[in-house]
DNA sequence: AGCGCTCGCGTAAAGGTTTTCAGAGCCGGA
DNA sequence: TCCGGCTCTGAAAACCTTTACGCGAGCGCT
């Protein structure tokens, strides 16, 4: 009826039972020769392959799981899916986890400390030997105590927590933290901004408490002063995240002044928002504003005009987030790993139009 | 040491065993109280509910889906997580899958059969009981072969398999199939153009066997005749689909000729690329040129100028694809399911340039 | 020839939960 | 008073695989 062959059983699942029955031998030799746990001779083993293929053995996940204890599956969290940035992450974790033949679950949070909190819960019924949050956040109590309610709980049943991008966890707790070097990214393209001669520039997007934003706000401030440039030449607007959010923020300041020629915005999306209010507004990118952006998403190279940004490798972050949580055994725990960025250069930046830079 | 209470165990996860003894009950009503399967009177519920929370109990999914036969697990499956379109699929499915309280797994393919073949093996063994295949694709024996063997082996174990945007299995095969209408989508699109005045459109994106893409030049095509156009007005530059490949046949396209006023874009990277190279060629849009997309991409108002394109809701085609899915036990199989789309009018579109239209 | 080692394989237990079956206690009706 | 039926609960089986343990046979060495 099927047409797959007069072996089929037409009901329920095939077992090892019935493979080890069909090659005369038992289960536990079955086993052996399925999973190469063990040696086998080389003609039982082709037996019993034989007789899997035969009916279409499929194992069972879960009972292999229950005598194992656990199971090779990693779990990453983000805000949303559709970002692109996180999107990148969880690509990268889902390929490295893809190689060693691990599972890769996702689960998107909208922002909700709620189903965060579901979710790592899902993770520990699940069995789940790696849970990795991605994405920055305001650092509250709340948020400290939920961390580490976290990390003890898949501690305690030998998992381990990575933090992607979000602020280090109080000592003692075991959870790893991989990020960016947001400082010295931010501190980067702030200084080319300044070599191209720039002296008013506001900073778009800050969202205080938020360590990933407040680092960049921090190496931005830094590249200033090293200029020699007074502490309120910086002008930061905290407007938050988002396409919308740097849209809405720019359209304001634009109405408040115009002493400023160039935009350092927090994320390349608050960036997009941006350069729309700016042509919106009549102004000319970079003629009469230089834009610079965060995170060099995919689609920059066709902004409008291509966004000079700092590349943070996001499926790099993803990446590496499994590759040291699986290296590092016991001696990781707590470690924190920066990883490098790097400016690229397109066409949103130029020279200040002049008679208005300082 | 943990300071999370005298009671916790220091080794091994706590058990119902555990909870039970706790509690004063038998397992089995340690069971029925956690679960709500079955009634138990307040008080006991409440003491073994109680136990539990002093315990951190936490169920084991595994030995729950060894007896219940299978889990609450929704598997999708795309070409990459970044692409912004199979982003908004996959978030869709996640959502809905939450919303019921499932766990979804993604899995990412590169386009590679292979690969594509050992995660449906993959979730086989966990005991998916949905899995969702998202993606154009060309139709050829080995394609259709594939599927077939999907649907038959997820079948056999009682889960489901759903197809989004991919061409209808063969009559019989246990497969759903829930799709945008292609051809619908891109008649009105270009209709859109042809009101406008245009009447020598390119459609830039062709990908022959690829049935999402075939159904779009269909209704290219169709909308050109009903205007009266002879055949031989269809210009299909068959390029395949991404940002590059726009790009590039654009590129190319602009030396060969500029006798058309009008650019059907495949796809939103497709017109992602061929916006920069016109703009490269110095050529203005919608001045010179009109563009149209396809999909409406989160980023698609922010390309140079906004982008007039069809609205695809992705995340509504993988919320369906669960919900139609788990709706019709039996009766759905073979079934197919089009869902609506719309035009969405932004700036890239205007009347073609005198003296150059028709 | 005898001893001991290795190899191959089968038996059985373990892993944690749900569910079936049945027993116990109780209430109300006859 | 007795019995039917209902509610609550517990013992035990079942789900499927892996692995520790042990046994028998074969082989090489003395």
């Amino acid at each position: 009826m099927r047409g797959m062959g007069n072996d089929m059983v037409s009901k329920g699942r095939v077992t090892i039972r019935e493979v080890a029955e069909r090659a005369g031998v038992s289960t536990a030799t079955a086993s052996r020769a399925l999973s190469g746990n063990h040696p086998v001779p080389a003609a039982t083993r082709a037996r019993v392959l034989r007789a899997a293929r035969d009916l279409d053995y499929v194992a069972n996940a879960h009972a292999r799981a229950l005598v194992g204890g656990g199971r090779k599956m990693a779990a990453v969290v983000v805000r949303q899916v559709t970002s692109p940035f996180y999107a990148q992450v969880a690509e990268g974790v889902e390929a490295e986890a893809a190689d060693r033949g691990w599972l890769c679950v996702v689960g998107a949070t909208g922002g909700d400390a709620q189903r965060e909190m579901e979710f790592v819960q899902l993770m520990r019924e699940e069995g789940a030997r790696l849970v990795i949050l991605v994405g920055g956040v305001v650092e509250d109590d709340a948020y400290r105590e939920r961390v580490a309610h976290y990390a003890h709980a898949l501690d305690s049943s030998g998992a381990r927590l990575v933090l992607c991008g979000r602020p280090a966890p109080d000592p003692g707790i075991p959870a790893l933290v991989v990020e960016f070097d947001n400082e010295v990214g931010a501190h980067a393209v702030t200084g080319h901004l300044l070599s191209a001669g720039h002296r008013r520039i506001v900073f778009l997007g800050g969202l205080p408490g938020n360590t990933a934003l407040d680092a960049r706000v921090a190496g931005y401030r830094a590249a200033l002063a090293e200029h020699g440039l007074p502490p309120e030449t910086a002008h930061v607007v905290d407007c938050g995240l988002g396409r919308a959010a740097g849209h809405r923020a720019m359209t304001e300041l634009l109405k408040q002044t115009r002493e400023f020629t160039a935009v350092f915005a927090g994320d390349d999306m608050v960036a997009a928002g941006a350069l729309r209010a700016l042509a919106d507004a009549g102004l000319s990118v970079p003629g009469d504003v230089s834009v610079v952006g965060y995170n060099d998403i995919p689609l920059a190279e066709d902004f409008n005009p291509p966004l000079t940004t700092v590349r943070t490798p996001a499926e790099e972050l993803g990446r590496a987030a499994v590759r040291i949580a699986l290296r590092d055994p016991e001696h990781a725990a707590g470690a924190h790993h920066l990883l490098g960025t790097h400016i690229v250069v397109r066409d949103s930046v130029g020279p200040p139009p002049t008679g208005r830079a300082l």
